[in-house]
DNA sequence: ACACTCTATCGTCAATCGACGATAGACGTT
DNA sequence: AACGTCTATCGTCGATTGACGATAGAGTGT
């Protein structure tokens, strides 16, 4: 239900893909907008937000401010409590750490490596 | 030229979202398929890999394995050195550390906070 | 010169994305 | 009961993505 957009219906099939690069390639999908990245940094900065202060912080119509959070939801990466009549979202923890530990992977090879006089090429 | 898809002419356009925004939704872009993921996970493996040696270790035509590397190159992620006919491509050292400094952060805002009984809600 | 290998680009096509307004549901307040 | 607020969903439309085969370019080796 967190990863309804890896679920075999709707990710692209790569024969040599394994589920795990499914499973980053959805978290890192669901970051690939900057009105979605502006959500997390808020929400990040402000620890929790309700929902009709992020309209106003992301500057889009209502309408498609909450589909973004549909999709940061549905990857799991964002949680909704209902609080009244309005919904307070939150960093879902956990969430993007398989992303974050791929990350991490690279940029300590970018440090340990030391890398050839430069690559260049276009 | 590595933020070609950060460009002004083709980044959505979001209102209040500022250019680090546009810049990190491009990196999580370029990682948002799970070829490229795959691709990513070969290049931080093997630490260079030829072209073709790509193409089958992804299993996906030649010209949609060479779209993905564009893709990659384009985003600043890897970069391809000229090596007699072939190229070697490698991991970019440096080009994801914005991507892993924003998901360090939120790892650690997870990790610092103790979280509410639960959220719940759909 | 020719053949072969590897890579990039082009053209096409179906599928998905992202934006919006309109609408409907849930809930508190008057 | 009627109203106002907040949120989610629907329908639409243009733009982009991702896949492929075909083709072209660059370089090696015979």
């Amino acid at each position: 239900m967190m990863t309804a957009c890896c679920s075999p219906t709707t990710a692209p099939r790569v024969p040599h893909a394994t589920l795990d690069d499914a499973r980053l390639a959805c978290l890192a999908k669901a970051l690939a907008h900057p009105a979605r990245i502006h959500i997390v940094r808020v929400l990040l900065e402000r620890r929790s937000c309700i929902g009709c202060d992020l309209v106003d912080e992301v500057g889009l119509a209502q309408s498609t401010v909450s589909e973004h959070l549909r999709i940061l939801k549905q990857a799991g990466v964002i949680s909704g409590r209902i609080e009244r009549p309005r919904i307070c979202y939150s960093l879902a923890p956990g969430a993007l750490a398989p992303l974050a530990a791929l990350l991490a992977d690279v940029l300590e090879q970018d440090a340990a490596g030391i890398w050839p006089a430069t690559p260049a090429e276009d």
